[in-house]
RNA sequence: CGGAGCGUGGCGCAGUCUGGUAGCGCAUUAGACUGGGGGUCUAAGGGUCGCAGGUUCGAAUCCUGUCGCUCCGACCA
């Protein structure tokens, strides 16, 4: 992409409203406006790291087994009523009256939703397990909307469900999410670590949350040290449920948890090594066995054709959450600073002399090399002077900057540097080499 | 929802106390110079001061109401 045909409105300054550095730097990077207290509008750079997370949170789904649907963000009321959250979910809910005075809401959540289309598709013990997952806008009216996307009210959401015929199962489903999330948020270069967690209006009785350390976060956690190197999990099979049981249980036996799930026996125990810090939630996982199955009506036929009522799981990823996770856990002075996985394009060219031809022709050449090799370039073809040029790149976070010059062009070599890092000079050639490697 | 604060060109702000017909920086447009870390000069365009009502000869400024946004707290993917 030519940044001269973009749309990338940057800000010099930071808006008086954003008090969170993400919130900053979205605003200032031009990756999103408000539109209202906890809403945003999603600009192009924004919307591409949405695209990556979700690509990301969807092939890791996929390859836990989950199955993607699609469901609608508004709803009517009556399945609420049927499991009694109409009431129970309170003034958070956004509760919306259609031409016909009929009550309907926008979802918050989709465990009813999912409950009866399972029901709806599921007849036998041959259906189960199952899980099925969107990715998909929720609305929660939030008292106080704050932090920018770490707490709009309008976000994208990952919500899995899965059902199962015996705990046994279930547990296994949970478990593969478990482990499905933790390879999610690592491909995403962010490190998440699993907390014991509160069920909260979810209901159910085993639940954790994956926390990203940020001295942001509006959680206070709790943790053993072990917990802030990452995990191996190339070598798991999610299909082994007793090897993945213990591998598990063998991560949990290290403390993690959340505020209102302290346990100062477990802490104590922990001694020196344990930790205290702010934490983003980026995704949680519950296991509430039939609190939904059982209020809905929802029955399969077991093998012996007696029905069987499913065991329930859900998992959310906040997918624009992460967006604002990720920014707070990796920035500088200058700006964002892109995991790779994530980053709108992957490499800033810079032209540093639109006015000259020599300079124009070879960064033309490598944008159009490193295009048909299939790398995302966003090519600043400006006019505009370098440090103009460097400022952007910075601020937006691009992993690589590959600047062309006067001087390199003469000399025949271009200047290749990660974000933040060192500029190395190279020809042009082996640029491109490193950069499509 | 309790407490606090703020709404003035696209962004950041001053002006409000002590009413007299709107100002600064950045950005934008044009031209020139410049060209390796947000350049310089010249010129230009753009706001009726959130909205409504009131007081006054006169309101961004005072009063009343209202809407919106932000922060602290309670709450929360």
């Amino acid at each position: 992409m030519r940044l001269s045909r973009y749309f990338l409105p940057v800000l010099k300054e930071t808006p008086g409203d954003a008090q969170v550095i993400s919130h900053q730097l979205m605003l200032r990077a031009g990756m999103i406006r408000q539109t209202a207290a906890g809403i945003y509008a999603w600009l192009p750079l924004g919307q591409r790291v949405l695209q990556k997370i979700t690509q990301i949170v969807r092939e890791e789904q996929d390859r836990a087994g989950a199955i993607e649907v699609l469901m609608p963000t508004i709803q009517a009321s009556d399945l609420w009523k049927q499991s009694g959250r109409y009431d129970a979910y309170g003034p958070e809910m956004l509760r919306i009256t259609d031409r016909h005075d009929r009550e309907m809401l926008f979802s918050p959540t989709a465990e009813e939703l999912f409950t009866v289309i399972f029901q709806n598709g599921a007849r036998s013990y041959r259906d189960c397990p199952r899980n099925l997952y969107q990715i998909q806008w929720k609305f929660r009216d939030e008292v106080r909307p704050r932090f920018g996307v770490l707490r709009g009210r309008e976000f994208l959401m990952k919500d899995a469900y899965s059902f199962d015929l015996d705990f046994a199962a279930a547990r296994h489903s949970y478990n593969r999410m478990f482990l499905a999330y933790l390879r999610t948020f690592a491909r995403m270069g962010v490190h998440a670590i699993p907390m014991r967690a509160d069920t909260g209006p979810i209901g159910g009785d085993l639940s954790h949350e994956f926390i990203v350390l940020a001295p942001t976060g509006e959680s206070d956690v709790f943790y053993h040290e072990n917990w802030e190197k990452g995990r191996d999990t190339s070598a798991v099979d999610a299909d082994d449920a007793a090897g993945l049981a213990t591998w598990i249980d063998a991560l949990n036996a290290d403390y993690a948890a959340t505020d209102e799930m302290r346990d100062l026996a477990a802490e104590a125990a922990t001694g020196p090594a344990l930790k205290q810090s702010k934490g983003i939630e980026v995704g949680q996982v519950f296991y509430f066995g039939d609190k939904y199955t059982k209020a809905m009506g929802v029955t399969v036929s077991g093998p012996d054709g007696a029905a069987v009522t499913p065991l329930m799981g859900s998992y959310g990823i906040g997918v624009s959450r992460l967006v604002g996770a990720i920014i707070e856990a990796s920035h500088d002075k200058d700006g964002i600073i892109w995991p790779e996985a994530v980053a709108p394009y992957k490499v800033a060219l810079i032209n540093i002399r639109a006015d000259d031809a020599a300079c124009v022709a070879a960064a033309d050449k490598l944008y159009a090399e490193l295009t048909h090799a299939g790398v995302e370039v966003l090519y600043d073809d400006r006019d505009e002077r370098g440090g103009a040029k460097f400022a952007t790149a910075d601020l937006i976070g691009l992993p690589w900057q590959l600047v062309i010059g006067p001087k390199g062009v003469a000399a025949g070599t271009v200047e290749l540097k990660r974000r933040g890092g060192d500029k190395l000079e190279m020809t042009a050639e082996n640029a491109f080499a490193r950069l499509t490697a």
